[in-house]
RNA sequence: GCCUUGGUGGCGGAAUCGGUAGACGCGCUGGUCUCAAACACCAGUGGGGCGACCCGUGCCGGUUCGACCCCGGCCCAAGGUACCA
C-alpha cells in the first residue's frame, strides 16, 4: 500500500460522520474541557488558508484533552445575521437568507476537509428562530431588570417598584410616568443620545463598529446624531468587568486593551458656582487634578451639555449659537481631521472657584466630550496640554503651581513635583497633594471623590433588516415586552430590503408587523446580539424550554479554553462578559466569566509575486534586470508561480491581457518580486485550503499550518515550504510500509529507540499544553529522523507515536492505528504515558573545585569515581548536555577559558 | 502622544531558569538513482579566512565568570487607543 491520503482522508472523514465519533454527551463521571472556536461570519468569498489556523489549533487541542482522558465539548456554528448578506440583498434582491445558507454550505464543506472534531450536532445559526428566540428572551430579561447598586447586582424591576412605592414615588404616577421613569433604571432601556450615524448604511453603530470616524464594515463615514435607541447598560458592569479580569487566563495585551476601554479614572467632582447675570447655578465638573484647583483660570463646557443654554448671557447669545451650528456640522471625521484645532466661545457668565472664590470665565469648546464626566471642566492650562493650548489661542492667564515648572512654552503634564501657589498644598508633592485636595473638598462640602469610566452603554438598535427583531411593541406609544410564551417574534418578509421613503427601517415595510394590534418595533438587533451567549446555547443546543438548562450549564459550566482574532477584544469578548454576568446575577449560569482562558491566533499574511512589464510594451522583464528597464510593477497570480519562478505559459493564459506576452528571462527562467501583504483576492494572493486538500492532502494543511509559527504570531502564507512536512508523512508511512508490504515487528525496543520515544512524550506533552505547537512539530520530526536513522518499525515505538501525531494528523494516524489491529478510533486511546527512566540516567552528585574560587556541583552517573568526573569534565569540551537525577545540567568547558557550570533544581 | 507586542541566516522560525546562538523546515550547492526530468535518498549550508582562528541576535551603555534573555537610554515595525479632564 502507497500512502494515498485522497482515499484515506475521505474514508475516516465518512467513518468519524457515520460512528458519531466526536458526539459530546454530558459523563459526570468524567472532567469535562470545553473547547470553542469564535464562530464565523459565513462570507461569500469562502474561507481561505488563514481562517482555519484557530480551528486547527482547537482541533488539536481538543483531540490532546480527548486523549487526556476528558470529555470534552467543541461544537461550531455561524453568526449568521450581519451587514454584507444585507447589502448584497439590497443590490441584487437576493434574500439574505438565501446568500447566508449558501455561504454556510460552502464553509461547511470546505471545514469538513480538513477533518475538525467537531460535534456537528450542536451546531447553531444566529439567524435560526429557534436559536435567536433566546436572544430575545434575554433582551425581555434585560428590560425587565435594573442594577440595584447597593446590592451590585441586576434584579427583577419588581425589586426597583417596591423601593419606589416606599419612597412614596410610584403611586402617583400614570401609566406613561411610570413607563418613562422605569426607563432610567432598565438594563435595556430606550433613551436620547448622541449616536454614530452612518448614512450609506442607513444605521447606528456601535463605538467598537467605528474606527477612525469610517464604519469598521465597508468603510462609510460616520457622524454625530442625536436619536432615541434601545441601549444595554453596560457601564453599570465596568467595575465587575475590570476587577473580574484579574482570575482570567488571558493575555496581559488583551487584558490591557479592555482595561484602556473600561477607562476607570479616579478623581473627584467638583461644585462650581456660575453666575449668569441674577441668576446662579450650581455646575459640576469631573477631574482627575483636585490638586491643581487653584490653577483654574477658566471653565469650559461641552458644545452639547445641557448647560450651555442656562449659562449663556444675552451678549453672547447669538455667537454662541452660531459656534453651536458651526460644531454641529462637522461630523466626526471633520473633528479628527482638523488635527487639534482650537475652536470654542464666551458664553459670557462666570463661575466661582470653590476653593479660592476667584471669579473665572465659562467657555465652550468642542475639546470638551458632553458623554463623559459631566461635560464640565475646570480648566487648568499651566498642568493640561488641552487646556494650555486653549488659553494660548483665546489669551487667558496660565498659573503655574509646581515649583521649578517652565510653561512659557508648554503645560507640565507629569505628576510630579512640588505644589506651589496653591495655598494649603503648598509644600506637598502632587501625589500627596491629590488626596489631601479631595479630602478638603469633601470636608467643605464642595464635592465628592469620584471614579468615572470611559465605558458607554451599547447602542443595541439598528435600522436594518437582517437581524433580530425585538420583542417589544408600542402600548399606546409604551414599550412592552412581548409574552414570553410568544417567542421568538419570527422576522416578516418583505420583499425590498432598503429603508423606506420616509426613513424608516426596513421592517416598516412588513405587512402586519403587530402584536396584539399593536406596532410592533421596526429596528433590528446588531450582531453582537446573537454572538453573545452562543457559547452557552452549545451546551444544550436543542433545548426549547431554557437558554440551557440547569444540568447542563451545570456540567459545562464555561469555556476553558476559546480561540479566536484579537479584534474582538472591545466587542464581542465585553458584550459577551456583560451579558453573561447579566445572567449569573439573575441565576440563569453558575458562572460569572464566559471564557476561562483565551488565546488570539495571529493573522496569517499572502505572499505576492509581481511581474515587471516594460512601459508601453506588451514584454515582461524578469526580477534581477527590471532595474535596467522603465517597468510598471504588476500582481501575478501566485497560483501559476512556483518558488518565484513564473510558468509564462500560465500567465499568457491567466488573462486576455496577455495572450501574446513576450518575455526577457534570466538563466532561462522568469522570476518574480514579492512582498508580504494581507491576503487578498485585490492582490491575487489567495490561497484555497481545498486546494492544498487536493494536492497535499488534509493532514499536511494541519500540520504545516502549525510549523508556520507561533500560533499567536502574525505571519506570511508561503506554499512553498509545505513538502517538508508533506515529506514527513511519506516517511512516517514507510515505517509502517516497505514498498507497500505491511512491515511493523512486535521485536523490543532499543534504549536508544526508547529514548527517542520518550523524550518525544515528554516535548508533545508539554509543548502542546503550552500550545507551542511549531515547536512539537519540530520535535516530531527529530524523533521521525532518528528512527529513520534505526531503522525502527517495532510496534512498541510506533503506537505510542502514532497517538501522539493523531491530534496533528487524524487521517493518517487514524489509518495506521487500525493497520496495528485496532478495531476502535484512535479518538478513544490514551495519551502515551511519559517515563523518565529512559531518558534519565541514575546520578549522584560530586563537588568540582573550580577556578579556585568557585565551587559548582555537577551531576553524574552513580558509578562515576571521583577520577572520572574529573576525566569528563575535561572531556565534555564539546558536548555538554547531561539529563541527570531529574534536573538538567549543562557543562560547557570552552578551552582556555571559563568553565560554567549550570545545576537546576 | 499613550498602551501592548515584537526586531535572530537568503526565508519561516528554535534556544525551557542567564549557560555551545541559528533546533526543525524551506531555499540553495554538490552527489546517488534516471536516457532525461520529477520524486526519493545522501552530504554541505550565518559571515570572513587556505588555516589555527576572528566576527556575529536593531543601536549605545550597564550588571555578570557568562546576556538574544536582566537593567538604563535610543531606533524601527505591527496592533490597540486617542481631545476621556
Amino acid at each position: 500500500m502507497e500512502y494515498d491520503f485522497k482515499s484515506i482522508e475521505a474514508k475516516w472523514q465518512k467513518y468519524w460522520a457515520e460512528n458519531n465519533v466526536f458526539k459530546a454527551v454530558e459523563d459526570t463521571s468524567k472532567p469535562k474541557y470545553y473547547v470553542l472556536d469564535m464562530f464565523p461570519y459565513p462570507s461569500g468569498a469562502g474561507l481561505h488558508v488563514g481562517h482555519p489556523l484557530g480551528y486547527i489549533a482547537s482541533d488539536i487541542y481538543s483531540r490532546y484533552k480527548r486523549l487526556c482522558g476528558f470529555n470534552v465539548l467543541h461544537p461550531m456554528g455561524y453568526d449568521a445575521f450581519g451587514l454584507p448578506a444585507e447589502q448584497y440583498a439590497i443590490q441584487t434582491g437576493q434574500h439574505p437568507e438565501t446568500t447566508t445558507v449558501n455561504n454556510i454550505n460552502r464553509y461547511r464543506s470546505q471545514m469538513d476537509r480538513i477533518g475538525f472534531s467537531y460535534d456537528w450536532s450542536r451546531e447553531i445559526r444566529t439567524c435560526d428562530p429557534a436559536y435567536y428566540k433566546w436572544t430575545q428572551w434575554a433582551f425581555i430579561k434585560m428590560f425587565n431588570s435594573w442594577y440595584n447598586p447597593e446590592t451590585d447586582k441586576a434584579e427583577p424591576i419588581e425589586t426597583l417598584i417596591e423601593k419606589l412605592r416606599g419612597e412614596g414615588r410610584w403611586d402617583s404616577l400614570n401609566e406613561k410616568e411610570q413607563s418613562d421613569l422605569l426607563m432610567q433604571y432598565r438594563i435595556a432601556y430606550q433613551g436620547e443620545t448622541a449616536v454614530n450615524w452612518c448614512p450609506a448604511l442607513g444605521t447606528v453603530l456601535a463605538n467598537d463598529e467605528v474606527k477612525e470616524g469610517y464604519s469598521v464594515r465597508g468603510g462609510h463615514p460616520v457622524e454625530q446624531k442625536k436619536m432615541k435607541q434601545w441601549q444595554l447598560r453596560v457601564s453599570a458592569y465596568a467595575e465587575r468587568l475590570l476587577k473580574d479580569m484579574e482570575n482570567l487566563d488571558w493575555t496581559d495585551s488583551l487584558k490591557d486593551m479592555q482595561r484602556n476601554w473600561i477607562g476607570r479614572s479616579r478623581g473627584c467632582e467638583m461644585v462650581f458656582k456660575v453666575q449668569n447675570g441674577d441668576k446662579e447655578y450650581d455646575v459640576t465638573i469631573f477631574t482627575t487634578r483636585a490638586d491643581t484647583v487653584f490653577g483654574v483660570t477658566f471653565m469650559v463646557l461641552a458644545p452639547e451639555s445641557e448647560w450651555v443654554e442656562k449659562l449663556t448671557s444675552p451678549a453672547q447669545k447669538e455667537a454662541v449659537a452660531e459656534y453651536l451650528a458651526m460644531a454641529k456640522k462637522k461630523t466626526e471625521r471633520e473633528r479628527l481631521s482638523e488635527t487639534r484645532k482650537v475652536t470654542g466661545v464666551f458664553s459670557g457668565s462666570y463661575g466661582i472657584n470653590p476653593l479660592t472664590g476667584e471669579k473665572v470665565p465659562v467657555w465652550i469648546s468642542e475639546y470638551v466630550l458632553s458623554g463623559y464626566g459631566t461635560g464640565a471642566i475646570m480648566a487648568v492650562p499651566a498642568h493640561d496640554s488641552r487646556d494650555y493650548a486653549f488659553a494660548k489661542a483665546f489669551n487667558l492667564p496660565i498659573i503655574p503651581l509646581i515649583e521649578g515648572c517652565d510653561v512659557s512654552q508648554q503645560s507640565f503634564d507629569a505628576k510630579d513635583g512640588v505644589m506651589c501657589n496653591s495655598g494649603f498644598l503648598n509644600g506637598l508633592t502632587v501625589a500627596e497633594a491629590i488626596p489631601a485636595a479631595i479630602r478638603y473638598v469633601e470636608e467643605h462640602g464642595l464635592g465628592r471623590a469620584k471614579v468615572n469610566y470611559r465605558l458607554r452603554d451599547a447602542i443595541f438598535s439598528r435600522q436594518r433588516y437582517w437581524g433580530e427583531p425585538f420583542p417589544i411593541y408600542y402600548k399606546d406609544g409604551i414599550p412592552t415586552p412581548v409574552d414570553e410564551a410568544d417567542l421568538p417574534v419570527t422576522l416578516p418578509e418583505i420583499d425590498e430590503f432598503k429603508p423606506t421613503e420616509s426613513g424608516e427601517p426596513p421592517l416598516a415595510r412588513a405587512k402586519n408587523w403587530t402584536y396584539k394590534g399593536y406596532p410592533l418595533e421596526t429596528s433590528t438587533m446588531p450582531g453582537f446580539a446573537g454572538s453573545s451567549a452562543y457559547y452557552l446555547r452549545y451546551m444544550d443546543p436543542h433545548n426549547d424550554k431554557a437558554l440551557v438548562s440547569g444540568d447542563a450549564d451545570g456540567y459545562w459550566r464555561n469555556v476553558d479554553l476559546y480561540l479566536g482574532g484579537a479584534e474582538h477584544a472591545t466587542g464581542h469578548l465585553i458584550y459577551s462578559r456583560f451579558w453573561n454576568k447579566f445572567l449569573y446575577d439573575l441565576g440563569y449560569v453558575v458562572e460569572k466569566e464566559p471564557f476561562k482562558k483565551l488565546i488570539n491566533q495571529g493573522m496569517i499574511q499572502g505572499r505576492s509575486n509581481f511581474v515587471y512589464r516594460i512601459i508601453g510594451t506588451n514584454t515582461f522583464v524578469s526580477y534581477g534586470l527590471k532595474d535596467d528597464y522603465k517597468t510598471t510593477e504588476i500582481h501575478v497570480d501566485v497560483n501559476i508561480v512556483h518558488n518565484d519562478r513564473l510558468d509564462t505559459e500560465a500567465f499568457k493564459a491567466w488573462m486576455p491581457d496577455f495572450k501574446d506576452a513576450e518575455f526577457i528571462l534570466e538563466n532561462g527562467e522568469y522570476i518574480c518580486g514579492w512582498a508580504i501583504e494581507k491576503m487578498s483576492k485585490s492582490m491575487f494572493n489567495v490561497v484555497n485550503p481545498d486546494m492544498i486538500c487536493d494536492n497535499y492532502g488534509a493532514d499536511t494543511l494541519r500540520l504545516y499550518e502549525m510549523f508556520l509559527g507561533p500560533l499567536e504570531q502574525s505571519k506570511p502564507w508561503d506554499t512553498k515550504g509545505i513538502d517538508g512536512v508533506n515529506r514527513f508523512l511519506k516517511r512516517l508511512w514507510r515505517l509502517f510500509y516497505d514498498h507497500g508490504e505491511f512491515c511493523v515487528t512486535s521485536d523490543k525496543p532499543t534504549p536508544a529507540e526508547l529514548k527517542t520515544l520518550h523524550k518525544l512524550i515528554g516535548k508533545v506533552k508539554a509543548d502542546t499544553e503550552a500550545f507551542s505547537f511549531n515547536t512539537t512539530v519540530a520535535a516530531f520530526m527529530i524523533a521521525m529522523n532518528e528512527l529513520v536513522e534505526e531503522d525502527c518499525h517495532k510496534r512498541e515505538i510506533l503506537e505510542p507515536l502514532v497517538i501522539m501525531l493523531s491530534i496533528y494528523c487524524p487521517h493518517i494516524c487514524e489509518e495506521l492505528y487500525h493497520a496495528l489491529g485496532h478495531e476502535d478510533s484512535v479518538t478513544y486511546a490514551s495519551f502515551p504515558e511519559y517515563v523518565e527512566a529512559y531518558t534519565v540516567e541514575n546520578s549522584c552528585t560530586y563537588p568540582v573545585q573550580f577556578n579556585g574560587k568557585m565551587r559548582f556541583t555537577v551531576e553524574l552517573p552513580k558509578s562515576a569515581s571521583p577520577a572520572e568526573v574529573e576525566k569528563s569534565v575535561r572531556e565534555m569540551e564539546q558536548t555538554s548536555r547531561y539529563v541527570a537525577g531529574g534536573s538538567i545540567v549543562k557543562v560547557i568547558v570552552v578551552p582556555g577559558k571559563i568553565v560554567n557550570i549550570v545545576v537546576k533544581q
